[in-house]
DNA sequence: AATTGTACCTGTCAGC
DNA sequence: TGCTGACAGGTACAAT
């Protein structure tokens, strides 16, 4: 579920929660949400470690633990959750494992669906794996316009398939390259290498404005996603197209459309986002 | 090499 | 009420 405005908030919130906590201890019955290394390495490896700082590469959470690293990759249905350790329900809250910290706190991995990816390790052997190394620069940090259209304008797949890549950028899932292609007008099986430079401007604003708002109300929970209290993100709630198939659309009144893109459905108004004509 | 399809896993909800 | 099928924020890898 998590794109760039969850994890973001996720990130935040840890921040302010567990830096300079110490791990104490380490649980976990779901081998293989664990890559790389094996659960009983990192439960020898990882007590003792100090948490140092938390950051954010596209979806990734990474956790610097001074010279080691936990990345965290929520995929789907994965949480990270911070509470006493007395309050976690390991079957009730679907948690497949736990970092116990000092002060009887605990950071808690919870997955529904188990896709989720834990990479543990000496920090500089994770920063080179191509989980984080591949992943392209993100779109609210310091990414220009310009930049931005080199990277786009190259790519003779569809726009939404393009944004939806994290090798060109990291962050933008499904739900948010709708949010930015209406707001662009831009049709979402557009080839990205027919936008014209207006298109790509208004794209990369639009990509910014609709991150930067969902970040401001949360993130989305469309089912599954929570922050580290299990509170839900605003985001659903204002919301221009995602999930709001057969509504009309908040400019032209169009019913807005859903259609399949490989597994993933992509929203989008037919009236005032028309696929232009490929010459 | 690039693109498309499928697998991973479980819960929820609509429709019959 | 119960069953079946569609669907869900995302990769990762096999097949073409």
């Amino acid at each position: 579920m998590p794109e760039l405005p969850e994890v973001q908030t996720i990130v935040n919130d840890l921040r302010k929660k567990i830096i300079g906590r110490r791990i104490t201890g380490f649980f976990s019955d779901t081998p293989r949400i664990f890559k790389y290394a094996a659960i009983s390495k990192i439960a020898k490896a990882i007590k003792g470690c100090k948490i140092s700082s938390v950051e954010r590469r596209g979806k990734n959470i990474l956790i610097y633990l001074n010279q080691k690293l936990l990345v965290i990759h929520p995929k789907l249905t994965g949480r990270l959750l911070v509470a006493k350790s007395e309050k976690l329900n390991v079957k009730k809250d679907f948690i497949r494992a736990i970092f116990y910290l000092d002060k009887n706190l605990a950071l808690a991995f919870s997955d529904v669906r188990k896709f989720g990816k834990i990479i543990f390790g000496d920090r500089e052997k994770i920063e080179a794996l191509p989980d984080l190394k591949n992943l392209g620069p993100d779109p609210l940090d310091s990414l220009t316009v310009d930049e931005f259209t080199s990277l786009i304008s190259s790519e003779k797949r569809n726009i939404k398939q393009v944004l939806l890549d994290q090798e060109v950028i990291a962050g933008i899932g499904n739900i948010y390259s709708d949010e930015a292609l209406w707001q662009a007008r831009i049709h979402p099986f557009t080839p990205a290498n027919c936008l014209s430079k207006n298109q790509l401007t208004s794209l990369y604003q639009a990509i910014r404005e609709v991150l930067r708002k969902s970040l401001k109300a949360r993130g989305s929970s469309m089912r599954d996603y929570r922050d580290t209290e299990g509170n839900e993100g605003g985001y659903m709630k204002i919301r221009l197209v995602y999930a709001r198939e057969n509504l009309s659309c908040f400019r032209c009144k169009t019913k807005i459309k859903r259609t399949k893109m490989g597994v993933r459905s992509a929203h989008f108004c037919p009236r005032c986002q028309k696929l232009a004509i490929v010459p």
